[in-house]
DNA sequence: TATAAATATTTACAGAGGTTAATGTAATGG
DNA sequence: CCATTACATTAACCTCTGTAAATATTTATA
């Protein structure tokens, strides 16, 4: 029974949960997202060496997490599922609750320390 | 403009995406999602040692993203926003898609193939 | 053909993070 | 008070992986 959830879940992560794992990697999505760019403009919207975006790239592309067109000498990429953007959305959501409820928290916590001094 | 976007992203990763890049962490997320467990259970049933899960758990624990309450000796954990089940469902339907247009190619090659060897 | 531009690949290196064993801590029962 | 159970923490080890430099490949152009 549960081997088989094992077993997609094992896939789930070597092929797009690993990928995500980077922060470069989620940049490329993101910038993705907006419209397609080629190698140079993510080199130099991001500031990284070109040969570590083609590493990222390619990554990426074995993981169908964006698609490649070359026109000449240039390779164009696309996002290759909007999903990526939508799931990404989801979890910074969850992000967004949760530090706000620290800020609360840690609010809560100035306040009652606040009482004990007056105490 | 973008800078705001990558700050966020990089909270994002660090907060939220690295914790889903370890696949014992997903089975462990999954697992909470279909009802709560102490410990010793989620270590019987992912054949892991209990020191693995306790760290596992600290950095769901830190991320947010489960939940603890001790009753004695006992911790019991809970999935602490279902929305990351939400998401790495959508993660999944993009798995599946992207598995099926391999089988395709796939089966599409062979093909190929098969015409040539008749040639 | 020679040169330049754009991208990919290879190699080596360093750091992050997962695993395990040993130990520490806290609560329960005899 | 001691032993046991359940979990957390620490430290050592090791693998994985992101990075960067150098090189290779491909395409266009002179």
């Amino acid at each position: 029974m549960d081997s088989q959830l094992f077993q997609e879940i094992e896939m789930l992560h070597q092929r797009i949960c690993q990928a995500l794992g980077d922060p470069k990697r989620l940049m490329i999505l993101y910038l993705l997202n907006q419209r397609p760019r080629n190698v140079g403009e993510l080199a130099l919207e991001l500031e990284t060496p070109q040969p570590t975006i083609s590493h990222h790239l390619k990554i990426l592309r074995e993981r169908s997490l964006v698609k490649m067109r070359k026109e000449g000498t240039i390779a164009y990429y696309t996002l290759a599922d909007v999903r990526v953007i939508e799931a990404l959305d989801l979890l910074r959501s969850i992000l967004r609750d949760s530090i706000a409820v620290q800020a609360q928290l840690a609010e809560f916590s100035a306040l009652k320390a606040e009482q004990n001094d007056t105490e």
